[in-house]
DNA sequence: ATGATTTGACCAAT
DNA sequence: ATTGGTCAAATCAT
C-alpha cells in the first residue's frame, strides 16, 4: 500500500468536494457538473479504500490512458477500448463507411500486421481555444510528420515517443482537429509506452513500471505548440507563450476504476515527484474524451457507456502478465491548477 | 551547436 | 490512382 497514493486520492476527493461546493453556490452550475463531481468524490473514496485494502493494483487493465494536462478547458471524457481493426461504432456503422464519412475518425488503419501496434487508443479532447495546452497527455512526444487528410479540414499530426531512439519505445499518437469543432481534437494512441524516461536523463519524465513500488517519477510536460495543428499557424511568439504556460499549468484526468466518466482533476501538488499512473503494459483500444459538444456521435456515446471497457480490460489482462495499475491508483503530478469559478463544462450529451 | 519542427517526397495499402 | 503513414533534408528555436 502506498501512503502517497492514498493521500493523493483523498486530496483529490477533497478538491472535488471543494469544487462541488463552488458549483452548488453557483446558480449557473449544471446538475450534470455536480453529478460528475459527486461521482469523482465517490471514486476518490473508493480508490482510497481500495488502496488501503490493497486490492486494486493487480486487476484493472485500463491503466494506460493518457491523461490530459492543461490549465483548464477539458470537460469530460468517455472511454472505450476496442481492437484496432474495429470501429467504435461496430453495431450500426460500417467501419469503412464510418471512416469515409468522418475523416476525423481514427478507427481504420492500414497497418495490419500483427504486432503490439495492433491496438490503439482514441481520445477526443475538447479544449477552449486558450487552453490548447490541455492536449498535453503527460508523455513526451516528438512530431515526425503532418499530413493533410482527405475530407478533413485540418491536417493530422504524427507523433512518436521522444524515447523511441533511446529506449525503443514504440508508442505513437496522432492528433487532429475535428471538422466540426476546431476545439475538439482526436488523439489516437498506438502502441505501448515502454520508455522509462528517468533512466534516460535525470530530468526527463519517468513512467513507472507496472509492478514498480518505487517512488513515482516526475513527468515532463512537452511543448504543445506542435499539437496545434490544423489551424492557421500560430506566430512563433504565441507558440512560445503557450509552451511557457504549459510549464506551470496542467489539468489531468485521473481515471476511475469502474467508470467511464471522469472529471478533470485539478491538482496542485507542490512536489513534482509524484507520478502519473496511466502507464500500462499494453495500450489497448480507443478512448474518447467527450467534451461538451453535441456533434459527438451518439454511436460513440453508447459505445463508450456500454461495457466496452470491461471487454478490453480482459484483453489487457490477457495481454499482460505483469501487474496492471488502476488508473486512479497512482498519484498524478500536476500543479498550479486553478479550478475555480472559471471551470465549467457541458456534458449534456453525455448525461441526457 | 544541438535538438525539435516543418514539409515535400517516398512508400505501402487499397 | 488515391490515400495515409513515414522519412529525411531544410528550417527554426533554444
Amino acid at each position: 500500500m502506498d501512503h502517497k497514493r492514498v493521500v493523493y486520492e483523498l486530496t483529490q476527493g477533497k478538491e472535488f468536494a471543494e469544487q462541488l461546493k463552488i458549483h452548488l453556490n453557483n446558480p449557473s452550475s449544471s446538475h450534470e457538473t455536480q453529478e460528475i463531481l459527486i461521482h469523482n468524490i465517490l471514486n476518490s473514496y473508493e480508490n482510497s479504500l481500495s488502496l488501503l485494502t490493497n486490492h486494486v493494483l493487480t486487476t484493472n487493465g485500463s491503466n494506460d490512458e493518457p491523461h490530459l494536462h492543461g490549465k483548464k478547458g477539458i470537460i469530460k471524457k468517455m472511454e472505450s477500448q476496442v481492437p484496432f481493426s474495429e470501429s467504435p461504432c461496430s453495431e450500426d456503422s460500417d467501419p469503412e463507411s464510418f471512416k469515409d464519412l468522418d475523416p476525423n475518425d481514427f478507427g481504420a488503419k492500414r497497418k495490419t500486421n500483427g504486432s503490439i501496434e495492433k491496438w490503439k487508443k482514441q481520445v477526443k479532447v475538447r479544449v477552449d481555444m486558450e487552453f490548447e495546452e490541455a492536449l498535453d497527455d503527460g508523455y513526451s512526444w516528438k512530431k515526425y510528420g503532418q499530413k493533410d487528410i482527405f475530407g478533413a479540414k485540418h491536417p493530422r499530426g504524427y507523433y512518436r515517443c521522444t524515447y523511441r531512439q533511446l529506449q525503443g519505445c514504440l508508442a505513437t499518437k496522432q492528433v487532429q482537429r475535428t471538422n466540426e469543432d476546431p476545439n475538439i481534437f482526436n488523439m489516437t494512441y498506438q502502441g505501448t509506452h515502454t520508455c522509462h524516461p528517468a533512466t534516460a536523463t535525470d530530468t526527463s519524465p519517468t513512467l513507472p513500471l507496472p509492478s514498480s513500488s518505487s517512488p513515482p517519477p516526475q513527468i515532463q510536460h512537452p511543448p504543445l505548440q506542435n499539437q496545434l495543428l490544423g489551424s492557421p499557424k500560430i506566430p512563433q511568439t504565441d507558440r512560445k507563450a503557450i509552451t511557457k504556460n504549459l510549464e506551470t499549468h496542467s489539468v489531468y484526468f485521473p481515471s476511475t476504476s469502474n467508470n467511464n466518466f471522469v472529471f478533470p482533476t485539478l491538482n496542485s501538488t507542490s512536489d513534482g515527484n509524484e507520478t502519473p499512473s496511466f502507464i500500462t503494459p499494453t495500450t489497448l483500444g480507443s478512448t474518447y474524451f467527450m467534451m461538451s459538444q453535441p456533434q459527438v456521435s451518439m454511436c460513440e456515446k453508447i459505445e463508450n457507456i456500454v461495457g466496452v471497457e470491461s471487454e478490453l480490460n480482459d484483453i489487457a489482462s490477457a495481454a499482460t502478465s505483469s501487474t496492471s495499475f488502476h488508473n486512479a491508483d497512482l498519484p498524478l503530478p500536476f500543479g498550479d491548477i486553478e479550478f475555480g469559478s472559471t471551470f465549467s463544462f457541458d456534458n449534456s450529451i453525455f448525461f441526457d
